[in-house]
DNA sequence: CCTGCTTATCTTGACATCAAGATAAATGGA
DNA sequence: TCCATTTATCTTGATGTCAAGATAAGCAGG
């Protein structure tokens, strides 16, 4: 019995000709998501870092040399608003892990380059994030886990969650 | 292939040390939460309600008779600070939908209470609600429903995501 | 009764976020 | 070449949120 069990059973006794089931799946999914948030966030302080930041940090790792992305880019990515991405990239060049860099050929786009600096904090934080949320999993029996990944997997390609096609430094036209 | 599939592939390119398959599972945890909430939002602006209105209403109507919840109670429920609990009963005070009042045997207690208007907003939003996230897990097969459900479930009860026992009214000191 | 501790709510200040619009550059058709 | 349209980023203003502290009311032991 979980809190949303809980709420399940409240709502069929006070409005019983609806069907609640789909509550059951979703409300947990964004319930859990905020629990399993509140832990990682927990682990990225002790880094000394902002979710948001290694965010914008691994995005830009994991695209390997020469770990550089466009706004736009970094946007559509981490699906965030032009707003927000434009703070976060300043906040972070504040700190000396990014820079930024007009295009030579097309003056619209900013290019968002990884510093030394800022590779070397996302390679320290990646693996304590990662044992952290290996930590978490490990709280399930192997079935349990391997059924949460799939159904997870079948909904991301349900809700068409497609991987990002960046522009690369090559592709500059 | 969906987007976390691709992040996972880069990071074992560039980070081959690290045992990555954690990210697969909570990752999409996250971002499917992100893309959800997303179109739950989208239903809940056509019904003129932001969904944290939908969240506050819905956990006192699924109370039951009198629909009434200490302000503190409504803050674990919801899983939020005791900050965004005030700003929240003030908001939808201001909009006729809850009310405040002391406990007369407690001085520090405040109950929320639902008025009718705030009762017929939830009953109106809350089929319209529950038929969109049938919609939405409409998109998977019978058996990735069953696995992502059961998953989910099995993880809440791993972070001890347990139900709230609030105060009724009847439990007055 | 006091006095210190706990509990419940509210206030304040900071901040990340978004929507909408501004700015500026590229593009494409007449 | 010119102008309208599209694209990419940034700015502005509003908002929801939290952490930390303030206020105020119970509570418990002397």
């Amino acid at each position: 019995m979980d809190a949303v069990e809980h709420f399940v059973e409240q709502w069929r006794a006070e409005a019983p000709e609806i069907d609640v089931t789909p509550m059951a799946t979703i409300g947990r999914l964004s319930r859990l998501a905020q629990l399993v948030q509140a832990r990682i966030d927990s682990v990225f302080e002790e880094l000394g870092l902002q979710s948001w930041e290694f965010d914008v940090l691994a995005s830009l790792t994991r695209q390997g040399a020469p770990y550089a992305l466009t706004a736009g880019d970094l946007e559509r990515q981490m699906m965030i608003s032009s707003g927000t991405t434009t703070h976060r990239i300043g906040r972070l060049e504040q700190r000396g892990y990014v820079t930024r860099t007009r295009d030579e050929d097309d003056g619209r786009v900013v290019w968002v380059t990884l510093t030394d600096a800022g590779r070397a904090a996302c390679l320290e934080a990646y693996p304590v994030h990662l044992e952290n949320e290996r930590r978490i999993l490990e709280l399930l029996s192997d079935d349990d886990r391997e059924m949460l990944t799939t159904g997870l997997r079948a909904l991301g390609v349900a809700l068409r969650d497609e991987p990002p096609t960046p522009r690369t430094p090559a592709q500059r036209r």
